[in-house]
Parts: structure tokens; C-alpha cells; sequence
DNA sequence: GAGTTTGAAACT
DNA sequence: CAGTTTCAAACTC
């Protein structure tokens, strides 16, 4: 038991089919071991639909169908923050769901009516034997699991032992029947299970096993698509990061012994890279290798000998096969999921994830975006041929999944990796699928690097809590629905994680949330659970509504849905280039009309956004500690600003003004005029107080392209740190990647600190960057672009 | 947490 | 385009 796995687990699976079992079990029985993907395939289905039925509490689910949505689109997830946990169980999905997108979606289906006998190969049937059974004590788990998201390792393990002993009884049954085709499953099973605690446990304990044998998992199937080497690495390390975030959920775990049988299924397959193979072998060989061993142990220890021996064995070939991927992902996950991945997006996500799969991966991105449709909305019923879908949510999906998309760009990575790992993660991801090789290590760099850093700070910080952090975010993408059910993490996560960091919610009583005056609508994302609005149609379920509405709206106003803050029109035509980058010039689309606040409060738009008032304000007293309306003109740094106007007006002056103005003076420059101008030297200050604030910066940065880059942000933050950019762009300035949306700009300007404020990103500007198109210019800046088309898109279906 | 202030969004 | 109303965030207590 203990280490012939181990060294099984290089042998190839030709060894299998060689020995003298195999041969034995072939001749016995009718169905031949075949090792074909669509066996895989079935499974990952099954498992998913199983999760459903099984789980107790629907939040579970919903996190893991938003976490799908939202990661494809996202790619980067950037937003990591309350989803973590989810994140990382949607990549895992996505991974299978990449290569069998499909499979998910009629996973359900498949699941139930498949037959043991109508599976392809010995694997097959065994699978769905196993399926069934763990539709029965999943149940049980995931009681566990919901009431203990957090990843308990010990606990999960128990009940997974519980439940595998069972299995190993069943096999047991099954070996008797059919004998030793029979046995292989029961075996398999046990490894799988074994494995499953091992790796949890061993794994650094904050990292659950689940994830780890995810990750194995989906490895292996992002395996059979992509060729590349260190796009495999990526493509692991993504599913990597879901996987520690979910580590707690229940869904996980039930993925997971999907997964693991997908795993032995797929090594089968050898429609994979070579690599995929030498893990696959692994836990094949280990599996048949061990499985004589296994099963005459499974008669009398069954339970016990599955727990102990199958966990050091079953650890170790993980570690042998997929340990050196672990490592990435689990430093990767920490990090990356705080933030948030989150509604945002949701919308348009299906959208946008078509386009921006289209380029990736058609085929993917299809079944992507069905399963997103129906996860993100929850069963809302999107279309999948996404053409209407797209047009819908043009704005924000688009700019979300055009930055996933496009994330490829690894340079970006690496920038937002400064702030986080995690968003490295979804631009590598969809970097390595496309263009794997460039990036590929940088990003691994950056995300190992930051990620582990990071995680080690929130482990330490939250500690378990990221688990439930993780889950509820998840929840809270999903699930207006859900989160009723289980308001209690929610609320949790938010408090925990601080409410305004991850996401603002609105309150809209009577516009139904369909309005601009809802930030989510505005910010084009769907309202979640934080949101208190009331009879709130911002949701998956009413997709068709909110489209409808979003395009009324944009109609009106084209711009209606864009950032609000945006870039000088000069730098925005050179956004290509870094030339541009103007930061400063970040302004206000339409200029604000305050006469009360000077300009110094949130109640301006300007200075909410971070910038400064421009000649286009018509405000009254302007005080904009970013720069004032009279200042336009290039100020330099003076704090002038505050005396000039009105001083007078000032019965406003509040503290934050003295911050912001002792911080923004020299933002506050100019204005309009100004494209290019100083602020940035001061932005980065501007930002401050915001971030003080910090409320998440709603959505709107989602809803444009800078969206992306709120998620990015977002992640970095997790909490804290996105500050609370608002609306506007501010993000930027605190996050940089925001900024790196603001296009060009930005790359930022050079200045490292920069961030500016320059809320750019958002800027309308110029649509017309196509996303293919984008530069490379540093990831930011892609993104940035590519999500500035999205707005005009968001009106798409014209 | 309730109430007030504020300015954008929506409406006329 | 201007004026008014509606709305929800921002703010204050």
C-alpha cells in the first residue's frame, strides 16, 4: 500500500495494460479498459450535477456556477477577494470544462442517465457505480462542508474516509461481481480518496487536499488541450488557485472525487501532452498497481487502509505527478482569491466571454458561456449562442472578458502582480492558452512570488476564515437566490472582509436597480447579496430586463455606461502608447454641477473619481483637492487650489479636504486642458483619501474596461486594498492595474507611483482598439484597451 | 441606525 | 436646453 504507488505512479500506463491483471481483468470482462476522454468527460459532468443534488445548501453550488462565469471571464480573476474559495473551484471546472465545457453543461443529464453499462470502458462504468454512491454519502459531506466551509482538512478527511470506506465496501461488492474489472474501480476509487485527504493535509495545511487533487485534475484535462509545457504549468497553477481558495467547500470535494476519477479517466486518454500522460500513468499505475494491494486490504482494513495507506501513497503520487504544479497553486490560490472576482461582469460576462473565447478558444468559450449563463445567473436562462447575450452586456462583460482575454499579455500579470498574484493568475491562464510561452514564466514568477506572499500574510490574517471568505464570495456572486439561504457567511465575508473592499453594494429602493442611480447597474454588474436594494431586477434572473433596460439607457446615452472619469481625448487616441501617458489627464466625463459640496466631498463626481474638475465643471466654489475647475491650467503642484476658489465656500472643508488637499494639490491641475499634465504627481495621492474610504469602488470600473482592472485591483487589495476607488477610475490610482486599463496611459505612467489616480482607464475613449489588437504594451494597457471597446459594445447588438 | 444633505439621473 | 423631480449615495448626528 504505501509506496508501490509511488513508484507506480511514473510507470506509464502501457504497464498496466502489460500486467498480467489487466489481462486478466480484460478477459473477464466484456467492456475493455479504454481510456477514452469521453469517459473523463462523463464523469466531470456527473460530478457536477451530483454536487448539486448532494449538497444541502444551495450556496455552494451557486458559488461554484459563479466562480465559472466569472472565471473565464475574468480569467484573472482579479477579484478574488470573497471568492476566493470560489474562484478556485470554478477553475477547476473550467479546466475540465475546458476541455469539456460541454460536459458540464449537460453533466446533470449525463449524469443521471448514464449507465454503467452503456460507458465506454471499465473506467466508465465504475465511475458512474461510484457516482451513485457518492450522490448518496455526498450528502453527507457536504452537511460537513457547508457547515465547516473552512477547509478542515481533518474533518473533510473523515468524512471522505467515511465515505470512502463505503466506496471501498461497495468495490468490494463490485469486485466480487465483476472481480477484478470491478476491482480497478474500487481501487481507484480509494486512491482517489486517500489522495484526496493526503493532499489536503499535506498541502500546506491552509490549502485543502481538494484542492490540490483539483488541481491534479484539471491539469490534467487543460492538459489534453494545450501542448505547451508551461502553459500546462499555468493552466495549473490557475486551477491551482481556485482550488486553495474553495479548499473548504464541499463542491470541492465532490468535484474532486470527480475530479479524481476524471483523472484516472483521463490518464487513460492520451489525447493529452505527454505530461498529462506521466501523471495520469501515475495515479493509473498506482492505482491498478495498488489495486491488488488495495483491494485484499480494503477487505479487512477497507476503511482504515484506504485512510492511511492510500493517503501516504495516494499524497506522494500526487506530490510525484502533480506536486511540482501544486506548488503553484497553492501559493498562487492564497493570494489570489480574496479579491473579488464577483458579479461584476456577470453580466455581460457571457457576452464578453464569447468574444474574448472566440479568440482563446471557441469551443471553449461556447460551453463556457452556457455554463456561465446558467451558473451566473443562476439559471438565468442566457443565450448561448451569445450573440443576443453579448450585445446585452456589451459594456462591462466585455471589458471584463476582454481583459481576461486579453490578459494574455503577461506583462500585464506582472504589473498587476506587484499589487497581487492573483490576478497573474487569470491573465496567465488565458495567456497561456493563447501564447503561453512568453508570459508563461513571468507570470509564474510573479504569482509564485506574490501569491506566496501574500497568502502567507492572509493565511496568517484570516486563516481559515478565507475558506468562508471564499465561499461566501462565491455566494455572493451567484446568488441573490442563495443568499437568503445563507445570509449568515455572507454577512460574515463581508464584515471579515471588509465590506467595502470587496464590493459596494447599492440600496436602491425604487429604481429597482435598473437605473443609473443603482451603482451596480451603473457599474454594470448584477447586484449580490450585500446589495439591500429592494425588488431588485439587477439580477442573473432578469438578465433580459437588465439588458433591455442597459440598452434603453445607452441609447439616451451612448456613454451612459462608460467610465465616468476618462483620460484627456488626446492621450486616450494615442492610448496605444505609452505615450500617451498622461495620467493627469484623467477627467470627468461630463464635469461635475456641484454647488454645495466645493467639490470636496463624494457627492462630486470629480473628486469621487479622483480627478480633477475641468473647465466642463460647472460646479460652484471648486475646491477639488485633485484640482481645481480654475485651476485647470496646470498647477503644479500648488495648493493653491483650496484659497482660490472660495475659500469662502469652504464651510464644506472637511477633513478629507485638508487630506485631499494637502495630498491631491498638485493633482489638481488641470483639467480639462490638460491631458497630459502633473497630476500624476499628486494623484497618487488623491487616491488616498479615497482608499481611506475605501469603499470598493463599485462596479462602474467594472463596467468598463477598467472593470478589469477593478479586478485586478481588487484583488491585490482583497480587502484593503482596492480602496475604495470610486466610481470612477480611481482604482487606478491606488491599484495600478486600474490605471493599466486607463490604457495607455498608463502603462502607467512612468511614474512608478504613479497609480495615479488618473482614473483613465475607464475613459471612453476609443473603442476602437480591438481587443486581438491590443499591444503588447504591458498587460495593463491591453487590457485597458481592449476593455474600452467594450463600451461601445455594450450596445452591441445594434 | 435614522435622518439630512447632496448632486446625478431621470423626467417634463 | 433648462427646469423640476426622483433617487440613492454621502454624510451627519
Amino acid at each position: 500500500m504505501d509506496t508501490p504507488e509511488k513508484n507506480q505512479i511514473g510507470t506509464p500506463i502501457s504497464k498496466f495494460e502489460d500486467s498480467p491483471v489487466f489481462n486478466y481483468i480484460n478477459s473477464l470482462s466484456p467492456i475493455k479498459p479504454v481510456k477514452s476522454i469521453h469517459v473523463t468527460q462523463t464523469f466531470n459532468p456527473l460530478n457536477f450535477a451530483s454536487l448539486p443534488s448532494v449538497f444541502t445548501s444551495p450556496h455552494v453550488n451557486s458559488h461554484k456556477e459563479s466562480r465559472f462565469l466569472k472565471r473565464k471571464t475574468y480569467l484573472d480573476g482579479s477579484k478574488p477577494e470573497f471568492s476566493s474559495g470560489i474562484g478556485n473551484k470554478i477553475c477547476t471546472n473550467e479546466g475540465i470544462g475546458m476541455d469539456g465545457a460541454q460536459l458540464f453543461v449537460n453533466s446533470a443529464e449525463l449524469q443521471e442517465t448514464f449507465d454503467p453499462e452503456v460507458s465506454l470502458g471499465e473506467a466508465s462504468v465504475q465511475a458512474s457505480t461510484e457516482h451513485s454512491k457518492f450522490v448518496i454519502e455526498l450528502p453527507c459531506t457536504l452537511k460537513y462542508d457547508c457547515g465547516s466551509p473552512d477547509c478542515d482538512p481533518p474533518p473533510l478527511c473523515g468524512t471522505e474516509t467515511g465515505y470512502v470506506s463505503d466506496l471501498v465496501g461497495k468495490s468490494a461488492l463490485l469486485v466480487q461481481n465483476d472481480q477484478e474489472a470491478s476491482k480497478k474501480g474500487s481501487s481507484e476509487d480509494e486512491m482517489h480518496l486517500s489522495e484526496m485527504c493526503q493532499t489536503g493535509q499535506k498541502i500546506e495545511g491552509m490549502e485543502s487536499g481538494w484542492e490540490s487533487l483539483i488541481s491534479d485534475v484539471s491539469d490534467l484535462l487543460i492538459f489534453t488541450s494545450p501542448t505547451n509545457s508551461e502553459a500546462f504549468k499555468e493552466l495549473i497553477e490557475k486551477s491551482m488557485d481556485p482550488m486553495t481558495r474553495f479548499s473548504t467547500s464541499l463542491m470541492s470535494q465532490l468535484q474532486q472525487i470527480d475530479i479524481n476519477d476524471v483523472q484516472t479517466m483521463q490518464i487513460v486518454d492520451p489525447t493529452g501532452s505527454s505530461e498529462q500522460h506521466e501523471i495520469n500513468n501515475p495515479s493509473a499505475a498506482t492505482g491498478e498497481a495498488s489495486e491488488l494491494q488495495e483491494i485484499e486490504q480494503t477487505k479487512d482494513n477497507t476503511a482504515d487502509n484506504l485512510n492511511k495507506g492510500m493517503s501516504s501513497n495516494t499524497s506522494e503520487q500526487m506530490n510525484s505527478g502533480v506536486a511540482t504544479f501544486i506548488p503553484y497553486a497553492s501559493k498562487a490560490v492564497s493570494n489570489l482569491y480574496r479579491g473579488m472576482r464577483r458579479r461584476c461582469l456577470d453580466f455581460e460576462m457571457v457576452g464578453a466571454r464569447r468574444k474574448n473565447l472566440g479568440d482563446a478558444s471557441d469551443l471553449s468559450s461556447s460551453t463556457l458561456d452556457e455554463k456561465i449563463a446558467c451558473y451566473d445567473k443562476r439559471l438565468v436562462p442566457i443565450k448561448p449562442s451569445g450573440d443576443s447575450s453579448r450585445c446585452i452586456l456589451p459594456g462591462i462583460g466585455l471589458h471584463l472578458n476582454a481583459l481576461a482575454t486579453n490578459s494574455k499579455d503577461h506583462k500585464n500579470v506582472k504589473h498587476e502582480s506587484l499589487s497581487s498574484g492573483q490576478q497573474l493568475y487569470l491573465p496567465s491562464s488565458t495567456a497561456s492558452v493563447n501564447s503561453p510561452t512568453n508570459s508563461q514564466e513571468p507570470l509564474r514568477i510573479s504569482l509564485t512570488s506574490v501569491s506566496s506572499s501574500e497568502r502567507d500574510t492572509e493565511l496568517a490574517e484570516n486563516g481559515i476564515s478565507h475558506v468562508e471568505d471564499a465561499s461566501q464570495g462565491s455566494a455572493y456572486l451567484v446568488s441573490d437566490e442563495f443568499n437568503q439561504n445563507s445570509p449568515k457567511k455572507k454577512r460574515r465575508r463581508l464584515e471579515h472582509a471588509g465590506e467595502s473592499e470587496s464590493c459596494k453594494r447599492c440600496n436602491c429602493k425604487k429604481s429597482k436597480c435598473l437605473k443609473l442611480y443603482c451603482e451596480c447597474f451603473a457599474a454594470g454588474v448584477y447586484c449580490i447579496e450585500p446589495c439591500s436594494c429592494q425588488e431588485c431586477f439587477n439580477k442573473p434572473i432578469h438578465e433580459d430586463t437588465v439588458l433591455a433596460t442597459r440598452k434603453q439607457i445607452e441609447s439616451r446615452n451612448p456613454l451612459a455606461f462608460a467610465p465616468k472619469v476618462i483620460r484627456s481625448s488626446e492621450s486616450v487616441t494615442e492610448i496605444g502608447d505609452e505615450s500617451s501617458k498622461t495620467p493627469a489627464s484623467a477627467r470627468h466625463k461630463r464635469g461635475c454641477n456641484c454647488k454645495k459640496s466645493n467639490c470636496l466631498k463624494k457627492y462630486c463626481e470629480c473628486y469621487q473619481g479622483g480627478v480633477g474638475c475641468s473647465i466642463g465643471c460647472r460646479c460652484e466654489g471648486c475646491k477639488n483637492a485633485f484640482g481645481r475647475k480654475d485651476e485647470a491650467a496646470p498647477m503644479g503642484i500648488e495648493a493653491d487650489q483650496e484659497e482660490e476658489t472660495d475659500a469662502c465656500e469652504n464651510s464644506v472643508m472637511d477633513k478629507d479636504l485638508q487630506k485631499s488637499d494637502n495630498q491631491n494639490s498638485e493633482e489638481q491641475n488641470p483639467t480639462s486642458t490638460l491631458p497630459t499634465t502633473p497630476l500624476r504627481l499628486s494623484r497618487p495621492a488623491l487616491p488616498l483619501p479615497f482608499s481611506s474610504n475605501c469603499k470598493p469602488p463599485r462596479s462602474s470600473f467594472l463596467t468598463v474596461g477598467s472593470s478589469s482592472g477593478l479586478y485586478t485591483s481588487q484583488k491585490f487589495g482583497k480587502p484593503n486594498i482596492i480602496r475604495s476607488l470610486p466610481k470612477i477610475e480611481r482604482h487606478s490610482q491606488t491599484v495600478p492595474e486600474d490605471e493599466m486599463p486607463e490604457i495607455l496611459r498608463g502603462n502607467t505612467s512612468p511614474n512608478t507611483g504613479i497609480k495615479s489616480a488618473s482614473p483613465n482607464r475607464k475613459r471612453v475613449s476609443p473603442p476602437h482598439s480591438g481587443f486581438g489588437s491590443s499591444p503588447s504594451h504591458r498587460s495593463g494597457r491591453k487590457l485597458i484597451l481592449q476593455s474600452i471597446p467594450s463600451f461601445p459594445s455594450l450596445t452591441p447588438k445594434h
